[in-house]
DNA sequence: CTGAAAGCGCTAACAT
DNA sequence: ATGTTAGCGCTTTCAG
């Protein structure tokens, strides 16, 4: 591998001369400069990065996080985060927690201190109290999707918000026998994000003066499948049935989808259903949703990140955690699998 | 951050002893590895990983390609290959080949050149002559996963056999005329596996004696709806309609599902449909397939590489480029979706 | 089995 | 604007 005193040697000048003119950091003239990058260039010099990040203490890479590689949420968001990294020249590596605890402590414990990183991206992980100090013991910058948690910087999207506005738009159509696939009452509090969409989803019903029927809730795991078992209970069981789904996941719609054609109900007409998130199959089984702009989170998080890295080097740190958490846009697209109700 | 020589304080030893003690590299008496280790847990320390690879010259670091990160398949993959990595210690920084030539030359001309890697694993690449080359310059064990390309080391699934599977599945059910989605006879030949399944395909007809007919192929994108698409093209014109359909991918053959039952046929009854790949919605939709494992894909591709690295490092280098490429595993699951021809 | 010391390849004062 | 030089925090001979 050529090395900067070689790259040095060809154009003539001192290997700090070198380091300044293709970093840009520091004063070089611009016939020096060019000389040093022709001289780069023809002999394939690119920094090592273990050498220069131990001199500088700069890596150019960021830590991202992820609960998940295979589901589509998770790997769109990444997608959008790894984009922005790399148009900035940053590398990203990759942690992705698992189940298994003992692994997932190490991330923590071993893997981001080894100092490769100059920033952490946690996407939409459930952080306990201790992986939280775990992270602000780093002293890096870290950039949270999720949460709101007061001790990280965090972009978020108002759940209940989104919930809401989905809910509310099954009322506008006329719907009041409206059914919740979803996290269940008494599921686990420590994932917010079903909760806080069964709260935004019992708050439009309450705001419309619509009692909760408990009989139109059906739990479900935020698949496909799970949201197809789902809706074949709320409509196959005799009694109370409803004219609309609310589904806390696009994926969840889209199952319920599957299941009401299946027993015969046409879509809109006879049922409407309303996803969350924006899924790339929305649009294919035209299903209205709430969407999150999950690319874009993920970019954001990347240039939220960077920024403040930049500032930090420039000397004028923001982005200070413990900020208000920083809202990210949603938006409700109407398409064709809900509709009026026919009286 | 402690560093190495607070350690090496707290042991009483010198921090050549600790770096023996903390690798494993080199002999330490057990009392004196455990007096190190004992202090480098309560101190937390944690090696510095660009300190130590300037050193040693090794990063603990594999550097993954991969085309797409927000599709299943590739996802699934990724997904595979970060765990066997970090279950063995490693870190993984993700290269995310974009459309964008301009940024996907930079992969190759700076990004892997910073020395930032002990090697590279390149999942489902379709990769052109000069980033061959490029890759081989960096002089670092390097693992493809699809190919065959002589001049690296491969792990690739036969595509020819495993469409011929597919379609002698059908044939063996009496199907005759079996219609064709996925790549047209005219398609991009730089990407080679639709147009082996197509050969494939071609191949088991053949043997079966069935002259290939224009007009039952329908070529779409290998996504859900481009799938849908071309089964009502071949459902719903006049003239010839298939009895089966065999689909390039999963996906495909999902959307073909979707279609046939739109159109009111009843499958496997009317209609017998079967996919390649071992899609995760594939056992929901009852879905017949040759699963090609890719999560196994990931974890051996990982596995190999490792492998190598300490074959590397010990000095019995295996795996040379330009072996054999190593087969990887696929089989039939015969679910739902398929039926013998009713006369 | 352990320690001393010489780098690994770069960056960042400090000079000039 | 450029060069000199002292590290950055480890690993690895080489001695002992």
């Amino acid at each position: 591998m050529v090395s900067i005193d070689e790259v040095a040697r060809h154009a003539g000048v001192s290997t700090a001369t070198v380091s300044r003119a293709l970093s840009g950091r520091g004063h070089v003239s611009d016939s020096t400069r060019a000389r040093v990058e022709s001289a780069a260039k023809s002999l394939g010099y690119v920094v090592s990065s273990s050498a220069s990040s131990l001199a500088s203490g700069r890596t150019r890479n960021i830590g991202v996080l992820v609960p998940f590689l295979d589901r589509w949420f998770f790997s769109t968001v990444l997608s959008g985060t790894a984009s922005a990294l790399m148009r900035r020249g940053y590398d990203i590596t990759l942690y992705n927690l698992t189940a298994d605890r003992e692994q997932r402590r190490s991330v923590f414990e071993t893997f981001l201190r080894r100092q490769r990183v100059d920033g952490v991206i946690a996407i939409s992980i459930e952080l306990g109290d201790e992986e939280t100090e775990r992270l602000r013991e780093l002293d890096l910058p870290v950039i949270a999707i999720g949460g709101p948690n007061p001790r990280l910087s965090t972009l978020t999207v108002d759940d209940v918000a989104v919930a809401r506005l989905a809910t509310e738009h099954l009322v506008t159509l006329g719907h009041h026998d409206i059914a919740h696939i979803g996290a269940s009452p008494e599921f686990d509090i420590d994932f917010h994000i079903p909760t806080h969409r069964r709260q935004g989803f019992e708050q439009a019903l309450a705001d419309a003066g619509i009692p909760a029927r408990p009989s139109l809730y059906e739990p479900a795991d935020f698949t496909i499948e799970g949201g197809f078992r789902a809706a074949k209970q709320l409509l196959g069981r005799p009694g109370e049935r409803p004219t609309a789904i609310f589904a806390a996941s696009d994926e969840m719609a889209i199952g319920a989808l599957l299941a009401a054609r299946e027993l015969g109900y046409r879509v809109p007409e006879d049922l409407s259903v309303v996803g969350i998130d924006g899924h790339e199959l929305g649009e294919f089984f035209r299903l209205t949703t709430v969407d999150q702009f999950p690319l874009g989170q993920g970019e954001r998080a990347a240039d939220a990140i960077l920024d403040e890295l930049e500032a930090k080097d420039a000397g004028t740190p923001n982005g200070l955690p413990g900020e208000e958490p920083r809202r990210l846009p949603f938006e409700l697209i109407v398409r064709g699998t809900t509709a009026r109700l026919d009286h």
